[in-house]
DNA sequence: CTCTTGACTGAGG
DNA sequence: GCCTCAGCCAAGA
């Protein structure tokens, strides 16, 4: 695969699939670890056709733990499900103890 | 090429 | 702690 041939959106994706089970990440984290600090809004506006690939979308919230992608699934709380249902305890659509379950692709990868 | 759209973020009131 | 504003930048029409 020739990376000039990669869209931004499949680097996204292929980080959003390192996202080890039981963890979440941010659209900023994944931002700054494509070398796109700036391009959280991209992160998520990728997501946005995630719905095509094999992606953990779920796994990918806020910088505050919140579940702002939740309305992009089909069920209204199927997102949260998906995220119990890996261990994480969801509370109204924000993640407890958020630092805990963060995962941080520029220093855990 | 220009314009619009966003599952974001940080700063300011 | 909540709300609003502005900057950010890739993709699609």
């Amino acid at each position: 695969m020739k990376p000039e041939t990669i869209s931004f959106f499949d680097r996204v994706y292929e980080v959003v699939r390192l996202v080890p089970h039981g963890r979440v990440t941010s659209y900023g984290a994944i931002a700054t670890y494509l070398g796109a600090a700036r391009s959280a809004r991209m992160v998520g506006y990728a997501m946005n056709a995630s719905h095509t690939k094999d992606v953990p979308a779920h796994r990918v919230v806020n910088r505050k733990g919140l579940l702002t992608g939740k309305f992009h699934f089909d069920g209204t709380n199927l997102m949260q499900q998906l995220l119990q249902n890996e261990g994480i305890v969801v509370i109204d659509n924000q993640i407890q103890d958020f630092e805990k379950v963060f995962w941080n692709p520029s220093k855990e990868l």
